[in-house]
RNA sequence: GCCAAGGUGGCAGAAUGGUUAAUGCGGCGGACUGCAGAUCCGCUUCCUGGGGGUUCGAUUCCCUCCCUUGGCUCCA
């Protein structure tokens, strides 16, 4: 197993991480509530986590990776009615968009997605053990609520004093509440609303108690790593901390916290309460998932990012480009020949500095997950490679595959660099082959109309050729 | 008001108690090319919010002020 740091919120530095029972790794994460079309923004803590599983998986550990979806809750429920649509079905269906999307981003490291749905034995079981334990109470309504004041930790997470809230600010006062910074742990059943039988009568959820019923289920009273986006500190995860810590009298809950920054649009961060959003779908469409996931990846997951829907998937796009273009002709390459091809060696000089480029990718992604900086590594093998891009030919399998493992690490643990279905094979790549073949006979006999004909041709079929000093080469291309 | 995270070149965005502060985008120049396009090479040395302090030396550590974002409602 190989060592690393991370960042801990709870601890507020940089720490060396170790397992509770090595070398598992218990991985939490808070997941969507579909209730609408997932955004730009969403995409980007489960891009990084996807990253942050496959580097731990890669490095020894046996993770297991868990994320939640609040497939009910208040608005669900209030976008069902709007829709005339059942509130399970509503969330069903965008959940299925967004997992669409997940599979095109790359992300497949997620090893069980819990419905709060199909949790709700493990919910009531751990609000019944709450109250039991004099933690939590019942309303005259039979609503449950989560006496914060009997849980002395409250606000270790986000630093806040319950004093110091604003209790009435912006939340409206409620009088079923022994003190207004009491959370709910169960709802009351209202009329048409999706409930459950329940020690206190019909009801559903309450806001946080499904990520720690789900949590202590699948991990026990204590786990590794909890994730979440940086708005989730408070209230969500600092009620997730006294409500299992009181539930079970184990601490802690969890041993390191990891927040990743917002996707900012427009100077504030991209909501869908907000409206500033870009959906996720849109944005694979236009302009590619692994663009998409490139630009997730090229900034360090803790700070807040600005996107601009006018140029930063473009700027990303070409950046990636060049990135890639490398990583391209590599695989090509060795796609086309298998890795037997007959060729030369690689000098010795450049199969070390690829063996020394793929452990200080390692090393850098070791400290704190800095995709930036393993990316900015990543771009000094491209350029190096840009110089004899056109000399790989004489290369053997084995010299190719040395030069490619840098990029192999790039698929392995960034999930960059995969070859997409490119339609290059079948029957249509071996149409466009003979068309090549054609093409270049009348170029080298000097009839470029004929020539020029030819790529228009192919053009309007969707295939672009580019010549360059090894040849002509194609990509289909979509309109 | 309180809590948290930040403020780096035209833009995006890393890093570091000390030679020219990454990398990319963009820009400029060149090479290559039948043409397109793409690619390749070179340049882009005057960038670390303001003010104090510690230090031989700070962008990096400390204090303070200003500003931005997030949180104190649901939220990735």
């Amino acid at each position: 197993m190989r060592k690393f740091q991370v960042y801990d919120s709870l601890a507020r530095e940089v720490r060396e991480f170790a397992p509770l029972v090595p070398p598992r790794v218990g991985i939490f994460v808070c997941g969507l509530t579909p209730y609408a079309p997932a955004h730009v923004g969403h995409g980007r803590g489960f891009v990084v986590f996807d990253m942050v599983a496959r580097a731990l998986r890669r490095w020894g550990y046996r993770v297991l990776y868990v994320q939640t979806v609040t497939n009910v809750d208040d608005k669900v429920i209030a976008r069902a009615a709007e829709e005339g649509a059942d509130p399970l079905a509503l969330s069903d269906r965008y959940f299925r968009e967004y997992l669409e999307c997940a599979e095109a981003l790359g992300i497949r490291s997620t090893n069980y997605y819990a419905y709060a749905t199909d949790h709700v034995p493990d919910i009531i079981a751990q609000v019944q053990a709450l109250v039991d334990r004099g933690f939590g109470y019942v309303a005259s309504d039979g609503s449950v609520y989560f006496s914060v004041a009997r849980f002395p930790g409250y606000g270790r997470l986000s630093g806040q004093k319950v004093a110091a809230l604003q209790p009435g600010a912006r939340v409206e006062r409620d009088e079923r509440k022994q003190a207004p910074e009491d959370f709910v742990l169960w709802k009351a059943a209202r009329p048409g609303e999706p409930s459950w039988e329940s020690p206190w009568g019909p009801g559903r959820p309450g806001w946080h108690i499904e990520d720690t019923a789900i949590t202590g289920r699948i991990f026990g009273p204590r786990y590794d790593l909890h994730g979440g986006g940086l708005d989730l500190i408070f209230p969500h995860h600092e009620a997730e901390i006294a409500q299992a810590e009181s539930a079970t009298g184990e601490a802690p809950l969890v041993n390191y916290w990891m927040h990743w920054g917002l996707l900012n649009m427009g100077g504030e961060k991209m909501s869908k309460s907000i409206g500033n959003v870009s959906s996720l779908e849109g944005a694979i469409e236009t302009h590619g998932a692994a663009v998409l996931r490139f630009y997730y990846l090229n900034a360090h997951y803790r700070s807040s990012i600005e996107f601009d829907p006018q140029s930063s998937l473009r700027e990303a796009g070409e950046a990636y480009a060049t990135l890639a273009r490398p990583a391209d002709r590599l695989f090509d390459l060795l796609h086309a020949d298998g890795p037997e091809r007959a060729g030369a060696d690689l000098p010795s000089a450049r199969a070390d500095a690829a063996e020394a480029l793929v452990e200080q990718l390692d090393q850098t992604l070791a400290q704190d997950f800095n995709s930036r900086e393993a990316i900015a590594l990543l771009f000094g093998w491209s350029r190096r490679l840009a110089e004899d891009l056109g000399s790989l030919e004489r290369l053997s399998g084995p010299a190719l595959e040395q030069l490619a493992s840098p990029y192999r690490w790039g698929q392995d643990v960034l999930g960059l660099f995969e070859r997409a279905a490119d339609g290059r094979g079948g029957v249509g790549g071996a149409v466009v082959a003979v068309l090549l073949q054609a093409r270049q006979r009348a170029r080298a006999r000097g009839d470029f109309a004929e020539a020029d004909r030819i790529r228009q041709e192919l053009r309007a079929a969707g295939v672009v050729l580019e010549d360059d000093a090894t040849g002509t080469r194609w990509s289909a291309v979509r309109d």
